[in-house]
Order: C-alpha cells, then structure tokens, then sequence
DNA sequence: TTCCGTGCAAAGAGTTTGCATCTGT
DNA sequence: ACAGATGCAAACTCTTTGCACGGAA
C-alpha cells in the first residue's frame, strides 16, 4: 500500500470514528505516513511546524492517542528514550535497533506468528500481541570508529535520534 | 543455580568489583534473587523496608544500576508501567505479560538465539541483546470474568501489578 | 450554533542527581 | 582515615490533563 492511499485510509478512519478532520490532524499523520523511519513525537512536530507553527506537542500526543485507540500505529516505547512510532505497518513485527545512532530496521520474520502462537498455546497465555526488538549496531555504525572518544573524523552518519 | 548460590555469585561480584556490601545493599540484592517473579524496584523497596526502615529509592535503584553495569540483572522496561527486574536470569528471554493481573512468565525458546543469529546476519546488525514479549491474559485470568465491570465476585486473583 | 479540538501551562510518574552526612574497608 | 554509600529533596524527561478560546461540521 503506497503512503497516498495509506494516508487517506487513515484520514477516513478518523472522520468515521466521529473525529473532526482539523488541518493539524491531517498534516500529523501525513508526517506519520510520509515518515521513512520510525519518527519521535518530536520529529512529527517539527515536520508540521514550518506549515502550522503553533501546534503543541500535546496535539501531536493526541492525535496519535486516536491513531493508536483504533490500532492505525504501531507504539514502540523505549522507556526513557522516548517512543516511536509506525503508522505504515501497525502489525507487531521484529525491529533491529542501532544503540549508536538510533536507526529502526523492521524485518519480516515468516513463521513469527505462528511461533508465537505456539508459544501461547504451551503457556495457555491467551497472546493478542507481542514485541521483539533486537539491539545492537547497524551495518553503518559497524564500520564506524568502535567508541568514538572525541574525534571528529568519523562521518558519524545522522540517522535518527543520535543520541 | 538455586538462589542462595545466586545470591553469594552476585554479592561476590559486587565486592570484587570494588563496590562495598553494606546491609542495604545486601538486602536489595537479596531481596531481588529471593522475589519469585519480576519484581519493580517500589516491590523491591517494600520488602527491605522492614528491616532498613530509612532506606530511600534512591538507593534502590543505584543498587540496580550496578548490578546492570554487570549484565547481572535482566531489566523489563514497560514505559509508563514501569520497570521489572529479574535477578535469576539476566540473558535475554521471551515473557508473557498479562496485561490484567500484571504477572510475567518467562518462556525457553529453543533456538532462539539461532534465530536471532541468522536475523542479524541477514540484516547486517551486530546484535548483541534482544527483547522478546508477549501480551495477552494468563490462563487465571482467562478464566475470570471478561471486562469486571464493577463486581465484587471474581476472586480476582492478585498476581503482580493488579494495576 | 454546537461541540470538539487546540494550545498553553501545569500536573504526573518514574527515574536520576546533587550534596551533606555516614560508614565499610 | 578516606573513598564510597546513603538518604533526602530537587531536577529531569516524556507524557497527560485542565481549561478557555477557536474552528469544523
């Protein structure tokens, strides 16, 4: 599903769940659909406030409350560093995170979900979702400088949330 | 590895990595091994409260701190929910959370770290820890009354965070 | 016109930190 | 004795909430 029809969908989602279509709403989830990452809160600010400079974050908050409400996004909250979020692919699904510079790689694991079933059945958990994220360094940061102490060589590429 | 050998592992530990044993300290620790579950630091807090009437959260969680510097304990991070900690088995390994009654069960997945191994070579991240929750209703609370809506009859059975 | 939404600021929760006072070693 | 630990309170971050004004339907 491209992001033009993913956008739309969401749009209509909202307005029929009696939610009111304000300017603000609309360009947050355009910047969560046109997003190519997992962005913060605060990067959705920051890509709407050039068009609309008085939204609060608090709006951005609750719009995504609503997205979340009818399960639109996916919320991946990572305790003090905040939370990111997909509004591409709400289903759970495994995530790579680079711990140096913050990037999100989503992967498909085929099986995951019966896997998962399994694993419930043997419990007798009855599991509505689930989370596996995986921490380490990306193929970029691999490469860079192992701890970078205090040079300003290394091109320490800006992905997300550098830390 | 029965908890007193446990206990002593991770007391020596401490010790010769050049921190004090203090009775606090002693407690915190002992009272993280000796708690069958996944204790929150405000558990963790209560039960040394008895015999260390003057000792403050803040201390706790330093205490923690220096136990995760030595990959000594597994913590469980849920955001707004707070944080787990599990003293017993600090390498990583998927849980089932109830998301009523708050218990957590740890599961052994066979081959799990194969799995993890082969997403990392497909991905190119050097992975290095991973999370792996699910969330759903235990089997107790399966079977008790759907949504409680305000009944008192449910012997709604208190597991960790009744929330 | 009527609610719902916005945006500001204040409140909240969990965790960390600063600092003076103690205490293990 | 001295470096390190404790404990209190203040600080901090992310997120939620209260409320008066403004705008979508």
């Amino acid at each position: 599903m491209d992001t033009r029809t993913r956008l739309a969908s969401l749009l209509e989602r909202l307005r029929d769940n009696g939610h009111r279509l304000t300017p603000q709403r609309v360009a947050i989830v355009r910047a969560l659909i046109e997003h190519d990452g997992h962005p913060t809160v605060e990067q959705l600010h920051q890509s709407i406030l050039p068009d609309f400079p008085t939204t609060s974050l608090a709006t951005v908050y609750k719009t995504i409350a609503l997205l979340k409400e009818d399960g639109e996004v996916l919320e991946l909250g990572f305790g003090e560093l905040g939370s990111r979020y997909d509004g591409r692919h709400p289903k759970p699904h495994p995530h790579l995170i680079c711990t140096r510079c913050g990037a999100i790689a989503d992967y498909t694991l085929q099986g995951l979900d019966e896997l998962v079933a399994r694993m419930a059945a043997e419990t007798g958990f009855a599991v509505d979702s689930h989370r596996f994220d995986m921490f380490g360094l990306c193929p970029a940061c691999r490469g860079a400088a192992p701890t970078p102490p205090t040079d300003g060589q290394a091109a320490r590429h800006t992905e997300h949330r550098p830390d």
